[in-house]
DNA sequence: TATTCATATGAATAAACATTCAAGTGAGGT
DNA sequence: ACCTCACTTGAATGTTTATTCATATGAATA
């Protein structure tokens, strides 16, 4: 039997155009291969370019040019160390979503 | 503050290079706004094409292109009704979804 | 201070994509 | 059968965007 407060978590009520426009900005960031990879790299912890690099199998310049697009939006943050910039995931936001769009690509 | 989905398990682990771009192209649906205002104006409940066409203001073979883009993806089924195509959300993965990203962008 | 290492930036290119217009399809009504 | 209504499709257009190459910055070290 359903209870009257089963629903709550899925409430998606009274956005405007603006909000709307604002959330498929922020999927953006999740819609491109190159920067959803970086992001799952991420979820292991902070990482440096060159790491970052590595783990992709890409070219540098390319990460750092959509670590730039992340960063802008918030996902990521980064700090200096010596040489390095290191880069990590700005809040749990972004496990949350890759997990409910992962829950939904698993349904047979 | 606590969050709302805080008592999900949200494990993201062992992630194949192929399903984090399955990932990406699902996301992709919902990164670009007439997509997500469709999406979003399907919450309410089933409508066809004109509905959908006049409640977004914009050019009608425009949101069929897009609708034909949500279909491929199986986030929308539609049916025909005499004259009329009448869509829905294929599941509530899309309210999930949605729900998760406004999460993220109301934090302040 | 000159060199190297790590990363960022800008310009150029090519591919992807959203939108529009015009024409096509398919179901009902006359 | 013809016409209209509701929608789809394809081609054309313009815009956005991911990647690359070349160059620039900035920190450490010799």
């Amino acid at each position: 039997m359903m209870s009257k407060y089963e629903n709550y978590e899925l409430a998606v009520n009274e956005m405007s155009e603006d909000e709307l426009c604002d959330l498929a900005d922020l999927f953006k960031m999740f819609s491109d291969s190159t920067r959803i990879k970086i992001l799952y790299d991420l979820l292991e912890g902070e990482k440096n370019v060159g790491e970052i690099t590595n783990d992709l199998g890409m070219n540098q310049s390319a990460i750092s040019h959509q670590l730039k697009l992340l960063k802008t939006s918030k996902l990521i943050k980064s700090r200096r160390e010596g040489k390095a910039m290191i880069y990590s995931l700005a809040d749990d936001h972004v496990k949350t979503i890759i997990a409910t769009g992962k829950e939904h690509i698993e349904e047979d």
